[in-house]
DNA sequence: AAGACGGGGAG
DNA sequence: CTCCCAGTCTT
């Protein structure tokens, strides 16, 4: 007789788990705070890409009313780069909910739901990792998994409830956080996304996808929306220190109360928008070639004018000599940092 | 139920 | 280029 799938499962991961900064020793319960910190990090963000973040956040941060005493400004600084930062202003408010509770995170999945930027997968994840509750987290990577292990038709997002309660099942009582960790590291490493590796995974004699022959074909997906294009233009002075003006943008959307550089509203013209000339046209040139960026439901092409640091007036108003030096690097999406260093080779 | 929300990496 | 990734919030 076959054990069971979980069991299945986590003698897998006992040998092959991957060992993450946030994660505790083989036995050994993580820190609640830590457990949450890196699930909020690693919202829709991969594993590399969040490993030096989390070292930055806690070595600054190295508990929760430490985090809830910083400034929104120094922990949108601190996310600089990893997008999404409506996760930052969510993970600042929850820190200091947390504090007015004397620094204890609610202990079940339901307490946990209710927090700021904690949904249903950060609650389940840290309800399961840190508290042994016997929850289920359904991320992209579990979706992928119980898709293939049941040949799903459903395309997903679709089939979320179904794969909730149908992953909420398989949890086994003893080790739930355990299981939920093995089963996304089982996606990330075997049951990827392209190129699974289905005779490397412990699920395989369960899986119905493995035996369609096109593993890959699962989950099944909605067509693509077609993305339109904005257009923008940045402007900006380089101060000889190397210090720029940035401003702020608006306390929500789209990356909302980062800094960004100074510039007309993007357009879904090109006339308006990439083509417009920055004031003070004579001491402005435009920059060879532009900045891309590519977003989620849009791609914005940034043209990117400099003054060169002599061609920069002293008269042209304290706005351009203002910048302060500790705007540098503080909540500047990668394209405004590309602009910058495209600018400050030109100059 | 559908959109908005970023950036990086893989193919 | 397209697609995906340890999702959440708003409407």
């Amino acid at each position: 007789m076959k054990p069971p799938l979980a069991h299945r499962l986590l003698a897998w991961w006992d040998v092959h788990r991957r060992d993450l900064p946030w994660r505790a020793a083989a036995g050994v319960a993580p820190e609640p705070y830590r457990v949450w910190l890196s699930e909020v990090l690693l919202q829709q963000t991969t594993a590399a890409a969040v490993a030096p973040y989390y070292a930055r956040f806690l070595a600054r941060w190295p508990r929760v009313e430490a985090l809830a005493a910083a400034s929104l400004d120094e922990v949108i600084e601190a996310f600089a780069g990893l997008g999404y930062y409506a996760r930052a202003r969510n993970l600042h408010a929850c820190a200091q909910e947390i504090a007015r509770r004397g620094g204890r995170f609610p202990e079940t999945e339901a307490g946990l739901r209710a927090l700021p930027g904690v949904g249903a997968y950060t609650a389940g994840a840290v309800a399961a990792i840190a508290f042994g509750e016997k929850a289920a987290a359904v991320d992209g990577n579990v979706a992928r998994i119980m898709a293939r292990l049941a040949a799903l038709p459903t395309p997903w997002p679709q089939a979320r409830a179904a794969i909730a309660a149908a992953t909420a099942a398989l949890v086994p009582a003893d080790r739930p956080g355990d299981f939920a960790q093995a089963l996304m590291d089982l996606g990330a490493t075997v049951c990827r996304p392209r190129n699974p590796d289905c005779a490397a995974c412990p699920l395989s004699p369960d899986c119905a996808a493995t035996r369609t022959g096109e593993p890959e074909a699962y989950p099944r997906r909605a067509a693509a929306r077609a993305r339109p294009i904005r257009f923008g233009a940045a402007y900006f002075a380089l101060r000889r220190d190397g210090a720029f003006l940035a401003r702020r943008r608006p306390p929500k959307g789209l990356l909302g109360a980062t800094l960004e550089l100074p510039g007309p509203p993007w357009r879904t013209d090109e006339e308006g928008g990439a083509s417009a000339a920055p004031p003070f046209t004579a001491r402005w040139r435009r920059l060879p070639g532009e900045v891309e960026q590519v977003f989620t439901h849009f791609a914005l092409r940034l043209t990117v004018y400099a003054a060169t640091i002599a061609a920069v007036p002293r008269d042209a108003g304290d706005v351009f000599w203002v910048a302060a030096a500790d705007a540098a690097g503080a909540g500047f999406s990668s394209v405004m940092l590309k602009a910058i260093a495209h600018a400050r080779d030109g100059l």
